[in-house]
DNA sequence: CTGAAAGCGCTTACAG
DNA sequence: CTGAAAGCGCTTACAG
C-alpha cells in the first residue's frame, strides 16, 4: 500500500554491475575476494569449504541478491531439477489431483514441473515425449496412450516412471484396487445385491481390466452374479450411452470404471424416472473432484491420486540419486467411499446402510 | 507388440559416438563437413544459408537423430522457452480450465509450461515467483495474493501478465464481467424475483469486488433490490456457512461470487428442505467442471477461463517478441448459463423459464 | 582448503 | 554465404 512510484527502491546493491544485468559467481567472488571456482563449490557444495570462507561467501552473495541461473549450472551437470509430466488429454480430472500431488513432492526437494499434453495422440505423445526429455531430468507419464514397446523405448532414453499402469521392466506406480472393491462389493451384499454389473472403460485400457479382473474375482467369492458392459467412452457421455445396456442386463447394481460414467449413468437414471439408490445402486470409480456434488451424492472407490503423483516423483528422484527411495508400504490401497448413490434394492429384505 | 528383448534395436547410428552421448552440432558439422557456427546458423535460423548447405546439414542431423539442447541454447540467448504458470493454491478448480487454455497456447508457439504453487502464502508466492523466473522466460500470476505493489516490483523485474486482477501499469487479462450479469439479472428478474443477494468471496478479492459493483449497478438499473452478503471462504463449505445469511436476508435469489460457493449453498438450501429453486435460485459463477453435476444443476455465470489462460499467454509471448499481440474483440465475455437451480420463486405470477 | 584452467553445447558478432 | 573465435555462467578434475 505504499506511493506507486516507488522506483528509486529498485536494487542498487551491487553498484559495479550495468543495470539490469544479473549478479554472477564473479560479482561475488571479487567481492569476497575469492577464485569463482569457490564461490560455486560454497554455493553448489555446502559443509565442503572453510566455515569462514563459506560464510563470507554467502554474505556477498546476500549483498548482492544473487541467484543461480539454472541453465548455466544445468549446461556442466546435465541436471535441470526439473520434471517432465506428461498427459495424454489435460481434460481428464482424474489428471487434477495427480498434479497436486506431484508438484508438492517435487517442490518439496527442489524440483519444479513441466506440463506438456499430447492431445490424446499416441504419435503426438511421443513426439511430445522426445520434446521435453532434454530440458527435464525425468519424465512421467500420466494418462499415457503409448503402447508398452513404445513406454519401454522411452524409459530405456530417460528416467522414467508410469502412473496407473504396469509394463514390464519399467517404474510404475499403481493403487491396489482389491481394498476399495472388496468393501464396495461387501457393502453391495451386505444391503441384498445379488447381480452387479461392472461399466468397463476403454477396451484397451489397462486399468479397466485390472477393475474388472479383481471385480470379477471378488464377485464369485461372495457368490454375487457379475457381468461387464462395454461402453462407448470413459465420459459422462459414455455413462449415459450406457444406460440402456445397463437396464437390459437387468442388474440392481453398477460399478463404472470411473465417476464421470458413473454421474453420466446417475443423471441417465434419474432422467429415465429411476430412483437412485432404490431401482438401481451407482458406485464411481476414484473421487474425483466433484464426484459428490450430485444428488444423491455419488458412492465411489476413491483412488489415492494425490499419492499416486507424490509417489511417482519420489520414485523418480530415487531413480536420479536425488532422493532416497520412498517407502509406500500399503499407501496405495484404494477405499470405498459409501455416499447416498448406492444402498438398499426396492424390495429387499435387508435395509441396512453402510 | 514386438518382443520386450529387442536391445539390438537402440540407435547406434552415429556410431563416432561413445555410447549414450548426446549428439551435438560438432558431430552434425563434422558429418556435413561444414564449421559448427554454420551448424548452429541452419539449425536455428532457417533460410539464411545456402540451401543446398542448409538442405546437407538437415539431412546430417536427421541422421544422427539430433535435437538440440535447451539448457545450451539458453545460456548465450537467455531465452529457455519456457512460461512460467504461478498458482497460489491448485486445489482451486477455476485454475485447471486456465492451464489447459495456457497449456495449448504454449504449445502452440512451442514453448513449454512451468508449474508452481505457492501454497496460498505470499510471502512464498514471492519466493516461488524468484525461485522460477530465472529459468523461464516469463511468468503468468494465475490465482495471487500478492499486493498490488508487490506484483508491480516482480512485474519490473520479468516480464508478467496477471489474470483474474487488474494492477495499474501491469499487462492482466480479465473476463468482461457485464454480459454475464445482464443476462443473469434479466433472467431473475423476468421470471419474478425482487430481492437479490449477492454472496460475495474474499473481501480484499478484486475479483469479488469487480462483480460486486457491477451486480449492484446492474440490479438497480432494473430496480431490483440487491444486497451483499459476506462470506467466510470462497469455498463449498463457504456456501454452506453462508446459509443462514442468505435466509436471513429474505432474498429469493442468490449469485455467489463462484460455483463452488453456489454448489454449498445448494446443499445446505436442500438440506434445509428448501425447494431449489422454488424457494431459492441461486446462480454460481465461472462454470468450472463439475457445476453441472448437482441436482438441479447449477445455473452459472460463465467465465471464459480457457480464453483467459490463452490470452495470458499469448500476451506475455508478444511482450517477448515472440508472437504478435494477440486481437481479442469481445472474446473474454461472460456468459449466463441458465440451468435447473434458477427460476421462478414460488408463487410468482410470471412462471416463465429462461 | 582453494586457485587456475578446461569444458558443458550452443550463439553471434567479426572477418573474409 | 561460411569460418574461426569468444563468450554465456556455471562445475569439476587437477594441482598445490
Amino acid at each position: 500500500m505504499t506511493d506507486s512510484t516507488g522506483d528509486d527502491e529498485s536494487p542498487a546493491v551491487g553498484g559495479t554491475r550495468p543495470r539490469g544485468a544479473r549478479p554472477t559467481i564473479y560479482d561475488i567472488a571479487q567481492l569476497a575476494g575469492v577464485n569463482p571456482s569457490t564461490v560455486s563449490r560454497a554455493l553448489s557444495k555446502p559443509g565442503r569449504l572453510n566455515p569462514k570462507t563459506e560464510q563470507l561467501i554467502r554474505e556477498a552473495a546476500k549483498a548482492l541478491n544473487y541467484r543461480v541461473n539454472p541453465m548455466a549450472r544445468a549446461l556442466p551437470t546435465g541436471r535441470t531439477h526439473t520434471l517432465g509430466l506428461i498427459v495424454a488429454d489435460i481434460t481428464n480430472p482424474m489428471f487434477f489431483d495427480v498434479v497436486r500431488g506431484a508438484e508438492r513432492a517435487a517442490a518439496a526437494d527442489g524440483y519444479t514441473l513441466v506440463l506438456a499434453e499430447s492431445q490424446e495422440s499416441g504419435a503426438l505423445e511421443a513426439e511430445t515425449a522426445d520434446r521435453v526429455a532434454p530440458s527435464v531430468d525425468g519424465l512421467i507419464l500420466v494418462t499415457t496412450r503409448l503402447t508398452d514397446d513404445e513406454i519401454r523405448a522411452l524409459a530405456e532414453q530417460h528416467p522414467l516412471v508410469v502412473i496407473n499402469r504396469l509394463v514390464d521392466d519399467v517404474p510404475s506406480v499403481i493403487p491396489e484396487v482389491a481394498p476399495g472393491i472388496d468393501a464396495a462389493l461387501d457393502h453391495l451384499a451386505a444391503v441384498g445385491h445379488t447381480s452387479v454389473a461392472f461399466l468397463a472403460g476403454p477396451e484397451r485400457s489397462w486399468m479397466s481390466r485390472a477393475r474388472w479382473d479383481e471385480i470379477m474375482a471378488r464377485a464369485v467369492d461372495r457368490s454375487l452374479n457379475i457381468v461387464e458392459i462395454a461402453s462407448s467412452s470413459p465420459t459422462l457421455d459414455g455413462g449415459i450411452e450406457a444406460f440402456n445396456r445397463v437396464r437390459a442386463a437387468g442388474v440392481t447394481a453398477v460399478v463404472a470404471y470411473n465417476d464421470l460414467m458413473g454421474i453420466g449413468l446417475l443423471r441417465a437414471s434419474q432422467q429415465a424416472g429411476l430412483s437412485v439408490p432404490g431401482d438401481l445402486s451407482i458406485v464411481g470409480f476414484d473421487d474425483i473432484f466433484g464426484s459428490d456434488f450430485t444428488s444423491p451424492p455419488l458412492s465411489t472407490i476413491r483412488t489415492p491420486l494425490n499419492r499416486l503423483g507424490e509417489l511417482a516423483v519420489q520414485r523418480l528422484l530415487a531413480q536420479l540419486g536425488t532422493a532416497a527411495a520412498p517407502d509406500d508400504v500399503g499407501a496405495l490401497a484404494t477405499e470405498f467411499i459409501p455416499r447416498g448413490s448406492s444402498g438398499a434394492p426396492r424390495g429387499a429384505g435387508n435395509a441396512a446402510r453402510a
